[in-house]
DNA sequence: AAAATACACAACCGCGCGAGC
DNA sequence: CGCTCGCGCGGTTGTGTATTT
């Protein structure tokens, strides 16, 4: 196993996020942006790996993530995108835009799993909802089908390329 | 009311890939 | 061309909460 070289064996805090641990990074990004994972928790006064800095900023921080339930709708982009794409969670994840590829996951892993397959997804509705459904569904799986994965614009790509070297500078 | 169990969500770990040197 | 590094992905585990006994 490679050992990442920014974040070596210095006591890193694990587990639950703490809302000023929060508060930190959101900051840091905000002022910084993103410019290496591996070494921005030491500057943002965080003691935490990059590779947790990255996860907790994807899943829960990053501007518009959506939290909550899931509607029906999306559960049936996920039960049929995953008929399609199997386990991709990330490729499943361009197509609910501010779902994270973990949501989704852990989603499936304990509400979806247990239904089994696609179909059992429609055993409460009412036959004009399955019909109309159907067509929705049918429309995301061609796009599947046709356009590769680069569906949704990403934002984060936005804020991570050009600030760079001149941050640590500033910090050190 | 307390203990046991099930469930849902948050986070970690290991690995592969691509870019840069 | 091989090596190192950082990033991202998917599987798995840990932890908190709700429900049942």
């Amino acid at each position: 196993m490679r050992t990442p070289s920014g974040e070596m064996s210095t006591s890193l805090k694990k587990g639950t996020w703490s809302l000023e641990e929060d508060q930190k990074l959101v900051s840091y990004i905000n002022r910084y942006g993103i410019w290496n994972w591996s070494l921005m928790p030491k500057y943002a006064g965080l003691s935490r790996s990059g590779k947790s800095c990255r996860l907790r900023w994807m899943n829960y921080l990053k501007p518009n993530i959506k939290r909550g339930n899931f509607s029906k709708e999306e559960e049936e982009i996920i039960l049929h995108s995953r008929v399609h794409l199997g386990n991709r969670w990330s490729a499943i994840a361009t197509r609910l835009p501010g779902r994270s590829d973990n949501e989704i996951k852990n989603h499936w892993h304990t509400h979806l799993k247990k239904r089994g397959t696609y179909n059992l997804v429609h055993q409460t509705t009412n036959p004009n909802d399955i019909k109309n459904t159907q067509q929705r569904v049918n429309h995301v799986t061609d796009n599947i089908a046709t356009q590769p994965s680069e569906a949704f614009e990403d934002d984060s790509s936005s804020s991570s390329s050009s600030i760079t070297p001149s941050i640590e500078q500033e910090l050190a």
